[in-house]
DNA sequence: CAGTATCCAAAAAGATACTG
DNA sequence: CAGTATCTTTTTGGATACTG
């Protein structure tokens, strides 16, 4: 047998660290969950979840680098703009259903055993 | 119908951000992935993964509060501790695998798409 | 050895006013 | 409306010396 630490492990770490670096910030989840349900635009964003305009812009300049969302231009008057999820982006949902299992899986396993102590989240 | 964004996302973006909060950070992945291997005192931690002192011992403490890992003293002299990885720890192998495995279908993505960028990690 | 204390740098996030 | 500019705060990570 041998060494997985360093050896076996060095591709599957870099790989690991790329999806945290792309969808692990405190938006990036939530913003491409949104536009699964369907496309909105920049305000409409910014209202739902509660996102300065600032921080949004940045986050979905990221997203688009990443094809993750495109970015939609409507000629109406005053300009819109659309977000929408890509395909890419639709395949992340193993991520977020394996995100969102152990996370419900933690919180048994926290909260069943310890009740007054708060190690989840906040 | 109802207003998907902030009712049934709800507990599943919880459950999302819960994660993210528990194992998102830039080391805690990195410590549980290598204690699968074999459990680890604290300075060859601090050595293998290259992580200061401070920096290690409050991922540490993280990672013990949510039961990811424990922490035994042993009565050598001077003394050693020795960290391993919970059961509950290694349930983390599902998330561990669906980054790994975007990681990677992300990478095909983007360079097999525009090559002079660089919308992946660094 | 295992860890803490102190100090510091960088990154992430947020409030808010402003522009085309 | 869709953003950008500016400023401030918070969080995160890190170097290093020191203690039991």
């Amino acid at each position: 047998m041998k060494n997985l630490t360093s050896s076996e492990c060095t591709g599957a770490h870099r790989a690991v660290r790329d999806t945290l670096d792309i969808v692990g910030g405190k938006w990036k989840l939530v913003i491409l969950t949104t536009l699964i349900d369907k496309e909105r635009r920049f305000k409409e964003l910014a209202r739902e979840i509660g996102i300065s305009p600032r921080i949004l812009s940045k986050e979905l300049q990221d997203l688009e680098i990443n094809k993750l969302v495109t970015r939609t231009v409507c000629d109406t008057r005053p300009i819109t703009v659309e977000y929408s999820i890509t395909e890419h982006g639709q395949t992340l949902e193993k991520v977020t259903t394996a995100l969102r299992d152990w996370g419900l899986t933690h919180r048994k396993e926290i909260i069943g055993t310890q009740e007054s102590l708060t190690p989840v989240t906040g």
